[in-house]
DNA sequence: TTTTTTTGACCTGGA
DNA sequence: TTCCAGGTCAAAAAA
């Protein structure tokens, strides 16, 4: 029942695959402080930091470090994961991820389609040793892992699909945090190595982990339990921190790598000194995660493509970050888990929570679903509703006690085709919309319809922290997809906007 | 000795 | 009311 829910981020499926272009070496240092632009081949890094707020250096986005540490967003996972602008101009769009002056990831910003080459005269490992690249010493992977990440993904994205890979989201308004046990260091260079050669084979790293990914906080296990319809135990952690009710699920495959986080709730305290910033030689840790503190809001991205989300809002009047994940599931009805959150919220344990809530003042939600791996990622604030690519039919709405905006539910108007999706809007903001996707596609994106996209409020998907949700989102994704049918353009991010009719 | 992990039992809500 | 499943507790074991 809960695994159905997919707290609107997604990944719609497009025709095209994108791919980086690393412009020459003089314009390399660019992508680290340059604005976005439409002509501007965004490189790895831009991809990263743009995920985060530039925009305000007051922002509290803590928890980058979480995302560095051992669970970021690899270049290759950013590119995979890269939005796509089907509509518009109908070209390709791609985020720009950015890090600002201090460090801080810049805003986010679509831009078009670029291909990401390493130009000659610059390795790759020189690229990824630029300082504005990754916090030295603070990522949970290193330069060449990023590397051998993106090389794999040169590899993979065009000739199958999915790089084995682990991460999770955690920022205060949209964090993202890799997970990092899926590309152990001592493999790296061999493995970007092997990438590289035409074999193109990815060999899954076989190192486990004895702790779910590093995360900036301390956890202490509780339980472990084997879960219906789920090959690996889930464990359960709570924040060792005193009084803090953050608790996450993590579930681990056999060989020890993380296939699935989820965060429930909201620290109440500043990260522990992390062991990374601790040991490595740089303050970026520290600041990163400086920044994202106060949030918590979880997605999780996992095995067969499933997501989930574990989203905590402290403010709704803020600028709303929503995590979109479509995909198939077993066919629960859309918004009865939403309307349980809104109806259950209070001081009930969180043991019976349900994994779909969302609340106005410190609400604490997780979200899954399984899906292919869709991922949207938007402020709604400035969009009325994400448009996934898929052509919805309006079959019911619903108004929900404390919420005087109805709640409206959409069926794929693809034949044959069941899958159906929720749009739950705020109640203190109309244009503030949580999608919930249920279902598998059962066919490929319809051709992208002409909508207009607004830069504009893609750029502002991550708004600054201070605007945004709080909460940490945790993303997983697991390294391989089984026996699924991957999506046709899987793990591609895709922003766009839809007028709700 | 202290801290952490393991694991079976128990609790709770939904079907 | 019963059953089921997810989540938590807490004693025991391990580090």
């Amino acid at each position: 029942m809960d695994e159905k829910r997919g707290l609107s981020l997604s990944v719609p499926s497009t025709g095209t695959r994108p791919s980086i272009t690393l412009p020459p070496r003089a314009t390399v240092e660019n992508m680290f402080t340059g604005s976005l632009t439409t002509d501007a081949s965004p490189g790895p890094m831009t991809l990263v930091s743009s995920f985060f707020s530039e925009n305000d250096p007051d922002s509290d986005c803590r928890s980058f470090s979480q995302l560095l540490s051992g669970a970021v967003l690899s270049p290759v996972e950013l590119h995979d994961r890269r939005p796509v602008n089907s509509g518009g101009a109908g070209g390709s769009g791609s985020v720009d991820f950015r890090f600002d002056s201090n460090g801080r990831p810049g805003s986010l910003v679509v831009s078009q389609p670029s291909m990401f080459t390493i130009p000659p005269g610059m390795s790759p490992a020189s690229l990824f040793d630029s300082p504005g690249f990754f916090p030295q010493g603070s990522l949970g992977m290193s330069h060449q892992q990023a590397l051998a990440q993106i090389t794999s993904s040169q590899v993979h994205t065009q000739s199958h699909s999915q790089l084995p890979q682990n991460y999770s989201f955690n920022s205060n308004a949209t964090t993202y945090q890799r997970l990092p046990p899926s590309i152990p260091n001592h493999n790296t260079a061999k493995e970007s190595s092997n990438l590289s050669n035409s074999d193109n084979r990815y060999q899954p790293p076989s190192i486990a982990v004895d702790k779910p990914a590093d995360d900036g906080y301390n956890w202490r296990k509780y339980g472990q339990k084997q879960v219906k319809g789920s090959e690996y135990p889930r464990s359960y952690y709570k924040c060792t921190h005193p009084n803090c009710p953050v608790k996450k699920q993590v579930e681990r495959s056999v060989e020890g790598l993380v296939t699935e986080i989820i965060y429930k709730g909201q620290h109440n305290h500043q990260p522990p000194q992390s062991k990374r910033g601790k040991d490595s030689n740089t303050g970026t840790s520290s600041q990163y995660e400086q920044g994202f503190e106060g949030q918590t809001s979880n997605f999780s991205h996992s095995r067969d493509g499933r997501s989930m989300h574990s989203l905590t809002m402290k403010d709704q009047e803020s600028s709303q970050a929503t995590y979109e994940n479509s995909g198939s599931s077993d066919g629960e009805e859309v918004g009865d888990d939403v309307s349980r959150g809104d109806e259950r919220h209070g001081d009930e344990p969180q043991a019976k929570r349900r994994n779909t809530e969302v609340r106005g003042s410190d609400p604490v939600s997780s979200h899954r679903t399984v899906t292919e791996p869709r991922i949207i990622v938007q402020t709604t604030s400035e969009v009325d509703l994400l448009d996934d690519g898929y052509r919805w039919r309006k079959y019911g709405q619903k108004v929900v006690k404390g919420n005087p905006h109805p709640r409206s539910y959409y069926k794929c108007t693809f034949q044959g085709c069941n899958v159906r999706k929720h749009v739950e809007r705020a109640a203190s903001d109309p244009k503030a919309v949580i999608t919930t996707y249920e279902g598998k596609h059962t066919h490929d994106v319809p051709a992208a319809k002409n909508s207009s996209h607004n830069l504009a409020a893609t750029t502002s998907l991550l708004q600054p922290p201070n605007q945004a949700p709080t909460g940490v989102h945790s993303l997983t994704r697991r390294p391989e997809y089984p026996n699924r049918q991957q999506p046709p353009q899987a793990g591609r991010l895709q922003f766009k906007e839809e007028q709700i009719t």
